[in-house]
DNA sequence: ACATCACTACGAATATATTCGTATAATTAC
DNA sequence: GTAATTATACGAATATATTCGTAGTGATGT
């Protein structure tokens, strides 16, 4: 029933800086993320994101520190799932479609791609 | 320097309808989003997003006729562009690979992507 | 004409997101 | 020990999103 709130851009920009430097204080995020925030603006959000289950909180400590609750990967995954709901009538397919028109891709990513395609063109025929 | 905002998710909803109905007015948006929301709720969506140019007025009659002012496909592509940017680095083709991941596409979609990769391949050769 | 109905405009209430200052307590430096 | 530093907690200000009621006005039916 916990209709999981997608985090808003603030609460990603947090999380983006906590999934490239693993558990952080909060003045290593807020040091990371530039002079941009005030350092209890950095604070406040991590409170509130605790409370909303985005973060975990080690307190045992003086210094908390804060590790995001989903990996990048699951979050990514909720996100691009959200987006097909609201704006592609839930088709993957179609936002896939959408998603390499909008912006071209590395070769590399190509590849992977057509690696992807392969490997579940093989498990059709295995059925 | 118009930082287009990206629609809010009663905005998205509303350009849904706009999208399959085509020019509508208040009440016909209404009715097909059932009864969830009054009508002077989507009246005043409409107003706003008239004001921020997400829809266009026509206002010649008593009863106003309002019609998305950019397309489905243009708002899908600045959408994706903007969950890219935001939780992908930047990079299309990862979401493209959490897209396929997150939710199965159906073997039409996946033919379609296929056909759309190989049509890459080819460019890539003749040049 | 008069009542009724349909439509827009507008204000206000509520919810959430975002910002940061101030208060207070723990730690450190001298 | 005292001052300076560093931390969290908390409240408040602002912005935006979302909801809907009420007022006013034009159109319609009898």
């Amino acid at each position: 029933m916990t209709a999981r709130r997608r985090p808003t851009d603030a609460e990603l920009a947090i999380l983006r800086v906590l999934w490239v430097q693993g558990p952080s204080t909060v003045r290593e995020v807020a040091e990371e993320m530039g002079r941009e925030s005030a350092y209890t603006t950095v604070l406040k959000l991590l409170q509130i994101m605790t409370d909303k289950g985005l973060v975990r909180r080690d307190a045992s400590a003086r210094t908390h520190v804060y590790r995001a609750a989903r990996s990048e990967r699951a979050t990514q995954r909720q996100l691009v799932r959200d987006l097909a709901d609201r704006a592609f009538g839930g088709s993957a397919g179609r936002l896939v479609m959408q998603a390499l028109a909008a912006k071209q891709a590395s070769p590399e990513e190509l590849a992977e791609i057509r690696a992807w395609l392969a490997e579940q063109e093989g498990k059709r025929e295995e059925a």
